[in-house]
DNA sequence: CGGTAAAGAGTTATATAATAACATCTCTTT
DNA sequence: AAAGAGATGTTATTATATAACTCTTTACCG
């Protein structure tokens, strides 16, 4: 029997995006940056699922809610700007942004992304996975800055109904 | 004092391209896959530096060589052959690809990469990180099917001279 | 308040990375 | 030599991201 991770904590994915965006505005008002309407609404758009999605994806959502055409640069300086406050997080291997859970402290993600329902499950920091990280570098003297960890596979739901 | 990881494994990095080139004939040879002329040229260039290249660096590296012009799709089916074959790794975080050290078992790479130097330190396979990942992905369910651990920071050399 | 500087957003063009589609060549096998 | 497969050449295009400049909005200062 298998451990399922839920990706929602409650039972609707609307509590998700709420949480989110209430999340998002604490955050900003901390740290005296502006979460505009763009920034959020992009953001939204982000937290639509918790499948990672590409700027261009974002553009297309942006320009069919606003009617008429945005540009690349009005996604991209939302996301950089999310991005920069931990809002969100890249998935360099699939050239996709995604919502954090936990913006309110700066970390790096740790990323289990099922292939088949494309679904992104962020581990908690601390994990040992971090740990194991932390100690190679010692062993070999590097010091370590940043680091990209995302794990391709099939989740606990595709799992069982393959 | 700080453990150093030597990039080279003998005194001058030819021995590392020859020596790749060489592994890489038997591998090819092996498995009944041709190494050819082009797949050869740019595995050597590749292999040119222990830092990762794009593919264009290795097209206009190609292109001087040659003197004519190459097109990209020349370069991307000589990587995406020696991809195949695990000759060599391509970093997502970068867009670059570097020479694999084990071409012989089939494995996906751990990198620690310098940003000052921007040489990249394959780890070897069955490390604490790989165990950690596993560990991870069990407790929720998750089956691993491939991985991406990219790290930043400052290797040894640099860490010293700074 | 009103002026001003800075931040944000719009717009156009372009850079960078990768692939599609089709033609041609070059082997090998017969 | 012919056929077929694998490899390469060639042209065009898609996907991702940024540069550079303009205009607007906001925040701040006197």
């Amino acid at each position: 029997m298998l451990k399922k991770i839920m990706l929602c904590e409650s039972e609707h994915h609307d509590h998700c995006i709420s949480k989110a965006l209430e999340s998002a505005e604490e955050v900003c008002a901390q740290r005296g940056v502006r979460l505009t309407p763009l920034r959020k609404r992009v953001l939204e758009l982000v937290w639509q699922s918790h499948k990672p999605l590409g700027a261009y994806d974002i553009l297309d959502m942006l320009s069919r809610k606003d009617g008429r055409r945005a540009a690349p640069p009005t996604v991209y300086r939302g996301l950089d700007f999310l991005l920069e406050n931990g809002l969100i997080h890249r998935l360099a291997s699939l050239n996709a942004y995604i919502g954090c859970r936990h913006p309110e402290v700066a970390h790096v993600g740790y990323f289990m992304i099922c292939k088949k329902c494309h679904n992104a499950y962020e581990l908690a920091e601390h994990t040992a996975i971090d740990t194991a990280i932390a100690t190679e570098a010692t062993a070999m003297g590097f010091s370590v800055d940043t680091q990209m960890v995302e794990v391709f596979g099939a989740c606990s739901f595709c799992r069982e109904s393959a």
